[in-house]
DNA sequence: CCATCGCGCAACTGAATGGTTGCGTGTACC
DNA sequence: GGTACACGCAACCATTCAGTTGCGCGATGG
């Protein structure tokens, strides 16, 4: 069982990267940033609705969960986007889909409770 | 212009999911619910290391967001994993990850160094 | 040199959230 | 029928969070 509880464990750490991403503002911002590339702390604000401290919070928070990065530039703070978490948020939800497609192949064999 | 924001809404409207399963108790519960199917509260009470209420609650959350469903057996509430949301999850990371791509694509000309 | 732009820090507010406990209720089993 | 179990509801608490405003500071550019 303890193969079991290090995956658990392994899965759980995905959760502040899925948190990060829960936010509609940050998601946004996610999304604006692979889609329009690398920008400034600025020229995010201008397409979010919320203030300039509201969007540099959100990027901070995004920063903090690596999936994104900031460089600076001049008196501006770029900020990118980190696609390893990403990947690595993609690769969870896929061990989970495909454990749950196991757990559906025992499952049509014996609708049973009786697991440990 | 209406089509990137109609893109972007719809990315955004997967936020409630992310934001379900951003809650390291949420994970493992969805996590539990994958490996061994579906179970009741009480059961999945056992593995976490709350309150039945609050497990109660955080699969009240769980189904909201449409990533669960229930079914009631007896005196028990049965919980099951629901694999359509969590695909579309996959899905808007997969769509993220490519647009990054392009966009890495675009921005080859550009200051940008390269990885760390 | 002075105005301006981009940004961080700090304080504050209202709302949501994760958690608990106590109590009531329906179902199951002896 | 009575006891034990599974669960929901409600109240409550502490913490976090999203968002704002005000202020200050460094870099830029006329």
């Amino acid at each position: 069982m303890s193969r079991r509880s290090a995956a658990l464990a392994a899965v759980v750490k995905a959760a502040p990267v899925f948190a990060a991403l829960g936010d509609p503002t940050r998601l946004a911002l996610v999304t604006r940033l692979c889609g329009g590339g690398p920008a400034s702390i600025a020229r995010l604000t201008a397409g979010a609705g919320v203030s300039r401290q509201a969007v540099s919070k959100h990027l901070r928070a995004l920063e903090q969960a690596d999936l994104v990065r900031c460089t600076r530039l001049g008196r501006e703070q770029i900020y990118a986007l980190e696609p390893r978490r990403l990947e690595a948020a993609r690769r969870c939800l896929d061990r989970i889909s495909s454990d749950w497609d196991l757990a559906l192949g025992r499952l049509q064999a014996f609708v049973e409770d009786g697991d440990a």
